[in-house]
DNA sequence: TAGATTGTTAATCGATTAACAATC
DNA sequence: TAGATTGTTAATCGATTAACAATC
């Protein structure tokens, strides 16, 4: 029940069983898996396994547990991964570069299963016009344009810092209702716009906390 | 009193305000910061800045706020970054490098303030005696060595999804600490390591999660 | 002093875990 | 049937928020 507002923790760790799954699947030896198991390969209780997939319907059999593909189809279908999203990234910078040519490397030119990066932008003008493995880089000035003709919903932020506030303005206003923000600030959007942050300097520093030290105390 | 386990919730908030106040710092116009606005800037509220702080220390004065600069210099130290921290990358990859070229470029020698990437790893013998941004890349073999030799205690694992388990085990056994993870695999490590993941596939599935659809409910 | 804001305790809220009847 | 495991409710645990005395 989705309009119920089933809460973040809960879609947090979806992407996480659908992994299992995808793994077992690509194996292909094991049809059927105990919440158990699906949350010992997750990193997550199987009490909270159960009741996380309950929000969405009974995908299990007493005494037998789910069977993998008919889950991982059920998992696919509630992430609206049963087709095909494109996805554009803006700023082509060192990070941006890279992060495009990772993705497209890695799944051709599925920015994930089912994730497609299709569009680049930036407004430098010594890039606007070429490519990346055949993806286009496009003028950030004609991004509602492409948004709109292209039907992308959701986009990756690689501009600096001081930029990026301003490029989720206007994606937003162009449509985009996902961002991923690379870039190392809040980003103040909409209710109606969802935000994640891969701001890996943050981590770093929260792993420096847990590191043994030599000081007195 | 962080010999009292205090709950990585509240650790993964001190990076967030550490950066609000290195903007203010760098700013130079704001001497004093009130809960509420550093919460408002964090996108915490005003009591847990409070109740975050007040774990480590009274660092306040009633009726008036935090002093930003020593607040801030308070707050490198709880993180252990009032020293700099090497930190080792194995894998030079595509990501790899780029992540390499990236932090380098951004900061310096610094992968993130008193972070510094000093040294690379990989098994890749073309790779290995290169360098990135002078910035070595050593075998994957003498690992143990020269972790010990630079006193590593933290590394960044951008290796294949199916050598990233491999690889954990290695820098742990090589006295690494903290892993922050970019392969798409959970890692198990001993209870005195930390992981950080920072897969963003898991991201952009979630973000999907939260799109429009045109599906009929 | 009067106004403001901290540090801290108590209340609330939400998420996870335990337990077990239902049932394959 | 007997054994196993789900779906779900109740209990527990932990984190956030509200409130306010202390005090700058």
């Amino acid at each position: 029940m989705r309009w119920n507002k089933i809460s973040d923790a809960v879609i947090r760790r979806l992407p996480l069983y659908l992994r299992v799954l995808d793994d077992l699947a690509a194996e292909g030896e094991i049809e059927l898996i105990s919440s158990q198991e699906l949350g010992d390969r997750a990193g997550v209780g199987p009490a909270l396994v159960r009741k996380d997939l309950a929000w969405f319907g009974e995908f299990g059999k007493q005494g037998v547990g789910y069977e993998v593909s008919f889950l991982r189809k059920e998992l696919k279908r509630i992430l609206n991964l049963d087709q095909e999203i494109p996805v554009a990234l803006v700023g082509i910078g060192s990070l941006g570069g890279a992060l495009a040519r990772y993705h497209l490397k890695r799944y051709g030119e599925h920015a994930s299963p089912n994730l497609n990066l299709i569009a680049l932008f930036d407004t430098d003008p010594n890039k606007i016009g070429s490519s990346i493995n055949g993806i286009p880089v496009f003028p950030f000035s004609e991004v509602n344009k492409h948004v709109e003709a292209l039907g992308i919903k959701m986009a990756m932020i690689t501009v600096p810092a001081d930029q990026a506030q301003e490029v989720a303005v206007l994606l937003t206003k162009a449509g985009i209702k996902g961002i991923l923000n690379f870039a190392p600030v809040k980003l103040n959007v909409p209710s109606d716009v969802q935000v994640s942050n891969a701001d890996f300097s943050l981590e770093l520093q929260r792993l420096a906390y847990y590191l043994p030290t030599t000081k007195q105390n």
